[in-house]
DNA sequence: ATTTTAAACTAACAATTGTTAGTTTTGTTA
DNA sequence: TAACAAAACTAACAATTGTTAGTTTAAAAT
């Protein structure tokens, strides 16, 4: 089934539901009422609530998969390249809020070959984010610590971000790049 | 009803299977299964699902709420302050991680007053914590950056850091006390 | 004007949900 | 041993779940 426009429609409109209060808090009834149909006319547009969860959460991963291939082969220094995922992720946080919370809070709800996809994707997102540091600390441009606790004081950070940004819409991207690029890589303290 | 041994058991368990799969998704026959009884026999020790995840997510909440208002009010400079923040959540991570996983997946499925006491607990406590980060900008202890920002950015790591101690049980408290200390307040930029 | 297509509808299904009622088993105390 | 309490059981309930079949309506193409 291809994505028309009405399927788009519902598909937002389910990222939407699906962030307030998760992909199993949320029936397909809830879903069509918000949309204003019967959940059954639901079904000329998509094949099943499981393929709503795959396209939402997967072309997200497959957003930030394709950031991070760009990024990654350059002879860039490591902190740029930090940087560059630092904005990338702000860039999703503000332009797919929905989506991304998704993906965060829903993905082990994916089945079979779409939660492996989601998986691999992953993996690899953090095996180059674990490269990058790696590098930067080789060249003494990152400090010397446990690679995994950086790796994931970063992603934690910028993983959750959409939570902050749903509360601070107005907020604009630049800023929350100049904020953020501080606070994670040069620390709070003066 | 009171906390018997085998009321603890099924909470306890319960908050295993939650974190797994979230509230919604895991069965009172799920959950009976795991302990090797029927559903049915639950309820002569609780009275209803919704009870478990008030017990469970309630516990933790006033864990946090006690360690933030013994170091509120003591005049102790703020870094020293975050540092002892810190330190809490790095112990309740460990000791309570399923039921920590509980409280930040599931707490929007809390109902009425219980919900409601969550959300006074957790405003409350952010607003202590912007109060220290405030008090540190003050005193020059701290950057002068967007205060909801620096705040966010230090709670959704320690939010989440049960999500990296899951696959990582054998880390001592001590190091990755210090090693977040470091990444938090110093950033990770040589 | 007629046919075709898209997208809604009603009605129903089988499975699963949290929970209750009433009963039996188990282990402890009188 | 008899009595009691704790904790399991079986059976069933009403409500909700995702989904299907078949039908009707509305819009577009011929």
């Amino acid at each position: 089934m291809k994505l028309t426009r009405r399927k788009l429609e519902i598909v937002s409109t389910a990222a939407k539901l699906f962030r307030k209060k998760g992909y199993n808090s949320v029936s397909m009834r809830d879903l069509a009422q918000a949309l204003d149909i019967k959940a059954a006319s639901l079904y000329n547009h998509i094949s099943s609530k499981q393929e709503i969860l795959a396209i939402i959460i997967l072309e997200v991963a497959e957003n930030f998969t394709e950031h991070i291939n760009t990024v990654f082969p350059e002879s860039i220094n490591s902190v740029e390249k930090l940087e560059s995922v630092i904005e990338n992720h702000i860039q999703i946080t503000v332009e797919k809020t929905d989506a991304l919370a998704c993906l965060n809070n829903d993905w082990m709800h994916l089945e079979q070959s779409d939660l492996e996809s989601y998986l691999v994707m992953r993996n690899a997102y953090e095996a180059k984010m674990r490269n990058i540091i790696e590098q930067g600390i080789q060249q003494k441009q990152l400090q010397d610590r446990n690679i995994d606790l950086v790796l994931f004081s970063l992603l934690s950070t910028l993983r959750t971000l959409h939570l902050w940004y749903s509360k601070n819409k107005e907020t604009s991207p630049q800023l929350m790049f100049e904020e953020m690029k501080q606070n994670l890589l040069h620390g709070i303290i003066r």
